[in-house]
DNA sequence: CTGAAAGCGCTTACAG
DNA sequence: CTGAAAGCGCTTACAG
């Protein structure tokens, strides 16, 4: 029997013989034969290995993220070669990559200045992009709607306490998502009538110790009883209701705080954090559904899709009395 | 210029003459020129690809893990495919798998039940094993020990609390960690005279849920307070803890909690959880380091490493007034 | 339905 | 130091 008959029996068994199938089947049993990947994309030039590039691996949103993508993968029969390391280097976002084995690449952004779509366009390469959506964008993109979550959260807010009691404590500027989320604070507050003042804005890092500092902060200068705090994500936000609660406040009643990204954390902090909720799994499953849609349709015109937020309420901004 | 001499001046640059490595490098930056990692691989049997399997992407172990192996891969040059799926499906732990592009697999096992290492040998791949140590496995294994970890929480339990209202709640049977975590609790017991009874250990999931329920239960049957519980891991404990303070128990006074895994939910919670730490960062960077030595040394015998675990005493587990 | 042959884009002895 | 040639293990027209 030819190798190319082989290899058809493998591929297109439609185009052999059903009794040289079973038998090319049973060989390839006994002897363990795997094809060489490597000769065979050379050929195909697919490999169904997909390319995922990761600002910062850190944290539950991104195994939320990494798992709903994977099990999307591996439902349409494709792997996943990670790196969270392109971003750090200071090269380019995809820089000295063996992501060419990759048939495309699902990047995510989460950096203003790191958004280099030009370098990811050089790479020539089916590509989605994570986190970013600017209009008229030549490349496909998923991205969640940071303002209308973040503003639901204001309104909330607002129903208990006085717009120029609350506070905004983000990442660091130039997160888009942070920034994002701070713009929609402050217009949140303007549509209500009131311009915030600049320290009704803080930005720090996605973690707790600075929620817990700013907190703290706030609380040396006597600040912090009757506010209501929307915090950048839920670690920033259980820093701060930690210091709070630490310092003898009671949450909701004398401080209120609201998360961002609805981890799992937040059902197991006393009280329960509210938090604006993203829909991580669909964000992964998405960017899969995405890049194999471009591989499919490779000239489609690029499609941008941006998934909603929504608040979901718990004990920690909860007004009156406990339900 | 001959297509050897750009391949000679890219790969082995000491034997072309400068000039003409010079001349190659500039053309390559102007052209965008990018080997075929496909071709090179069919020839090199090399792709700087490592295979990780996971038994499940989920929570912040596994996002520190792979964040671990991640930077350590990535300062070595090299790149991770992963999938969890592989063990989800009901076939081999490696079935169906693109994990042939890769050079050599990082297999963690978390069930005794997955632990086929003849089918992970059947691959013909260098390998590490994560998370199983048997003696005189034929092949790398990096372990922690979840002995020692396990009987200094419950050293510590036994400082402020009777053995006979120990308890440890940990994840399903068959859970290589779960169990060894169990038996290491009740060896303990004994060693300090006490054979534990039957329902001082339960078994259920790894998740905040089912310590929640576990701690109701107790506490419905009135047999919570002056308990003291190690949890199979920080989900479970914390699911306890919140389940005993709902219901009006304060930690550390009338319930003792230590959790697994020391995450960085630990310090987030009220009060603190001790908890016994793994040394996560470790294990990925470990087992990347393995996978590499077993490329560079392919004859060299099997190692097996264990790293060890160590008890973090925070407030959960308190005996005596807040220091 | 099957086989012989070309070729994917590289690397690496082998000459020069 | 450089080039011509073979070959890695596959797939795919092209004949039969």
């Amino acid at each position: 029997m030819s190798i190319a008959t082989v290899s058809r029996a493998l591929n297109t068994p439609e185009m052999v013989s059903p009794a040289t199938v079973e038998r090319v089947r049973q060989a390839v049993d006994e002897l363990g034969y795997r094809p060489n990947l490597f000769a065979k994309g050379l050929l195909t030039r697919r490999s169904r290995v997909i390319g995922v590039s990761l600002p910062d691996i850190h944290g539950l949103f991104f195994s939320e993220l990494m798992r709903s993508a994977d099990d999307r993968a591996c439902e349409l029969g494709y792997h996943l070669l990670v790196s969270s390391n392109a971003h750090r280097a200071d090269e380019t976002p995809t820089g000295g990559f063996a992501l060419d084995l990759a048939d495309g690449l699902i990047v995510m952004l989460t950096e203003r200045s790191r958004v280099d779509l030009e370098a990811i366009a050089a790479l020539n390469l089916p590509t989605v992009v994570v986190g970013v959506d600017r209009p008229g964008l030549a490349v496909d993109t998923i991205s969640f709607d940071n303002v209308t979550g973040a503003m639901s959260a204001v309104a909330h807010l607002l129903e208990g306490t006085p717009p120029d009691r609350c506070y905004f404590v983000g990442g660091h500027v130039g997160n888009i998502d942070s920034d994002e989320r701070s713009a929609a604070f402050s217009e949140a507050l303007r549509r209500d009538g009131h311009e915030p003042a600049p320290d009704q804005v803080a930005h720090g890092e996605y973690h707790f110790d600075w929620g817990w500092a700013w907190a703290t902060e706030m609380l040396r200068q006597g600040r912090l009883r009757g506010a209501a705090v929307l915090g950048g994500n839920d670690e920033i936000a259980i820093g701060i209701a930690n210091a709070a609660r630490d310092h003898g406040l009671s949450i909701p009643e004398e401080l209120r705080v609201i998360g961002f990204d609805d981890s799992s954390m937040c059902d197991c902090v006393r009280p329960k954090l509210s938090s604006v909720r993203i829909p991580v799994n669909d964000l992964g499953a998405e960017a899969v559904n995405a890049i194999i849609r471009r591989f499919e349709q490779p000239d489609s015109s690029p499609r941008h899709s941006r998934l909603a937020t929504t608040l979901v309420r718990r004990d920690s901004s909860r007004v009156g009395p406990a339900g």
